[in-house]
DNA sequence: GTCTCTTTGTACGATTATCGCACAAAACGA
DNA sequence: TCGTTTTGTGCGATAATCGTACAAAGAGAC
């Protein structure tokens, strides 16, 4: 019998499957919806919800499940083990302060990059982020700052993980455009975004290095678009994130 | 054959409370810690370690095992469901600029409040702070707000939860003299907080108010000590915490 | 109002995965 | 080196999980 047979704990995997169900779009699942998308069995989805209830992550109205933010416990070993927040978030602060714009390091986690501290300033962007919040690797500039650093086979298996949709008219879509940017990040040692994310966004991150020269997370800041050209902007702002990675080189993930 | 029991799925429990055995103080756990943190037979504990490593909720280096940033998406459901983070984050901001504060808004699970949506000033409290962080509500202002809304005797259960530690010696610990404060709060519609959670730190908050009325949430507002009384500090600041609670009355949780 | 379709709740037997013990191996510390 | 603790593995008994089946309850449609 296999390894990754025996010891597998099907209710636990089935569970937590339950819970990531649960997103942004769909954050009240009946029975039947659960099912659906975590492709179990009606009865073993309701058992799965029912437990949860009763374990308090999640809620039932008789109709609708919710997450309760008792799921957020989960996390908390995850985030407070981090000493990654606690020790950037000063160099966050100072840098935000310098030059008035908002900083954030993230982590990447499969396709997704994982803000784990942020400092923000004036909101240029729409949507509101912070710790925990995740957005798609290939289209912003900490997530490619880290798939750059990844072996080029490796990055081209997260790339293909999910689809790459064009979040602005101006966002990268194509694999192939894609990984030459990677390779040109990794000889640069920075990586600029242009409105991929959101219109009139602009970003500017360089990796984090940890303990043994790898790459454990990215530092960035935000911008708001404007008619300067990609490069002033770059090489005005670099050499102060450059400072910053340089004095947070040798943190642990 | 009980409700409780004749839906319930005991692997599912068991590997939840597995993850919840990884803390802040104990980030890295061996097989024999972890069945002593929650009581289950190591070859049950070691079962669900490795189900996780196998889903990459865990990391598992041949001796201990970590939580890996995966575990942050069972909370994304959570999170991402509730409206109350980005809904309120613009009124932190503009209510965080005009102060030069910092300001924040949690809700309570449990005896814990939970932060959801921050905006920082200058740093004058030393831990850092961040939505999904946690800290017991007996000791902050928002936790007492949230507490003085509830039924007595659900408060006092919740109080009962967890021995009431003095964080500072201005800590208020006896369940009594709690009970006493909640009371106030509740007629006077705000709770002040000075340096019980941390030397150096006092603390306003008020409710917030879902559709139906009831409170779903606390604002608060975290000013450094001085030797100003703190009745003026409060009369200063609670009508801007008020104007932005009438605002936000009727958001859901 | 009735009918149909979908969803939910419950029961139950077969199956299978889980449990916890026991033992060997390995790591650790003295 | 020895003794102690921890880890890995095998295994039989057990109990929990699975998925089907059926009744009941909504939800729409007409």
């Amino acid at each position: 019998m296999d390894v990754k047979t025996r010891d597998m704990m099907g209710g636990l995997a089935k569970g937590l499957k339950v819970i990531e169900a649960f997103s942004a779009e769909r954050p009240r699942l009946s029975i039947a919806e659960a099912s659906q998308l975590t492709g179990y069995d009606r009865a073993t989805v309701r058992r799965c919800l029912l437990t949860l209830s009763e374990l308090g992550y999640c809620a039932y109205d008789g109709k609708f499940f919710t997450v309760t933010p008792r799921v957020l416990r989960l996390g908390t070993g995850c985030l407070a083990a981090m000493p990654l927040p606690k020790i950037v978030q000063p160099w966050l602060d100072d840098l935000s302060e310098q030059t008035g714009q908002s900083t954030s390091v993230s982590i990447l986690d499969e396709s997704d990059i994982v803000y784990v501290a942020r400092a923000a300033q004036r909101r240029v962007m729409s949507i509101s982020l912070m710790p925990g919040s995740r957005l798609p690797a290939y289209c912003t500039s900490m997530g490619r700052v880290m798939l750059s650093a990844l072996p080029v086979e490796q990055a081209e298996d997260l790339l293909s993980l999910k689809p790459l949709v064009a979040r602005t008219a101006k966002t990268v879509t194509d694999i192939e455009t894609l990984k030459g940017e990677l390779l040109r990040i990794r000889d640069r040692g920075y990586a600029c975004i242009d409105q991929e994310v959101e219109i009139g966004l602009r970003s500017l991150a360089v990796p984090l290095f940890g303990p043994r020269g790898q790459v454990v997370a990215a530092l960035n800041i935000g911008l708001a678009a404007s008619e300067e050209p990609m490069q002033a902007v770059a090489d005005r702002y670099i050499p102060s994130l450059l400072k910053v990675q340089k004095e947070l080189t040798g943190i642990s993930g």
